[in-house]
DNA sequence: GGTACAAAGTGGATTAAAGTGGGTTGCGAT
DNA sequence: ATCGCAACCCACTTTAATCCACTTTGTACC
């Protein structure tokens, strides 16, 4: 399970360090993926394969599935850890965020997140404003057994 | 897995350089044919044979399913790489999705798709727009395990 | 508390591979 | 015979993968 945020540096090459943490549960590989917030995705193989095992059998003379698998397939890309435990982000992912050379990376369960520093400032913010944290997840079922 | 989108140039000879993530997976040749969207499929042989057995299967009586049969063979094309991991495009199917001097590979699971960069150009536009890509997934039920 | 050690995070140099362009030859078609 | 196209060969440029080295931070141990 992913868990925490890091602040992370980019360098030139458009490598960014995987926190040591995360990096046993993506010694074989990662999946990169294009999030819904202007952000990133990366899930362990096991977790991208069940996502994508669905989309892919959905038949192409479709016009809706094919939309759904090109947002998906053609977003991704599959990535390895280097021997420093960082991986390569390819250029057209970096510029669809707008990262240049510093990221966020957040463990959000069973995928992490990688963000602008800019665009998860709000969600730092909001942290820090517990009366908005009280009210917004009123509608979601949230049981401690 | 095919993911990801790459943007190659064409030679004035109609070569086309595959992704080098794409070559091993079709070091025994591809078949190329039309798409439904203005666009080129490009699959490795046991795709491509899967998806003749079943259209084959389809009874002849049905007036639109001749016409798929029709597009499927008369547009389909055998192709095998060059050293250099290039493959050459027959000019008519070229011509039907005016590609010139540059096109899109498409990464989309168990296919290839072909794209002229202008009628690409709004999938990479949708994808810098969150707000509309949070949109078109949201009746989508995605969940990560 | 201070020192030694290990590991995490970062940067850069070198090497290999990917992507591109063109020339020459051989075959088939007209 | 000749024209055109495809197959093969080779060469160049750019980008990515690999390897190595440094700095900083945390941890363990005296």
């Amino acid at each position: 399970m992913f868990l925490g945020q890091y602040h992370h540096s980019i360098d030139n090459k458009g490598r960014l360090t995987i926190p040591s943490k995360f990096r046993e549960s993506l010694k074989d590989g990662a999946y990169l993926m294009v999030g819904f917030d202007n952000n990133l995705m990366l899930f362990t193989p096991s977790t991208f394969e069940n996502m994508t095992k669905q989309t892919s059998a959905i038949s192409h003379t479709n016009p809706i599935a094919r939309e759904l698998k090109r947002q998906i397939f053609t977003t991704a890309e599959y990535v390895e850890l280097d021997k420093n435990g960082r991986i390569l982000i390819p250029q057209f992912l970096r510029e669809t965020i707008g990262l240049k050379i510093e990221a966020i990376l957040a463990g959000v369960g069973n995928l992490i997140e990688i963000w602008h520093p800019e665009a998860w400032q709000p969600y730092k913010d909001q942290l820090k404003d517990s009366e908005s944290r009280s009210k917004r997840f009123e509608g979601y079922d949230l049981t401690f057994e």
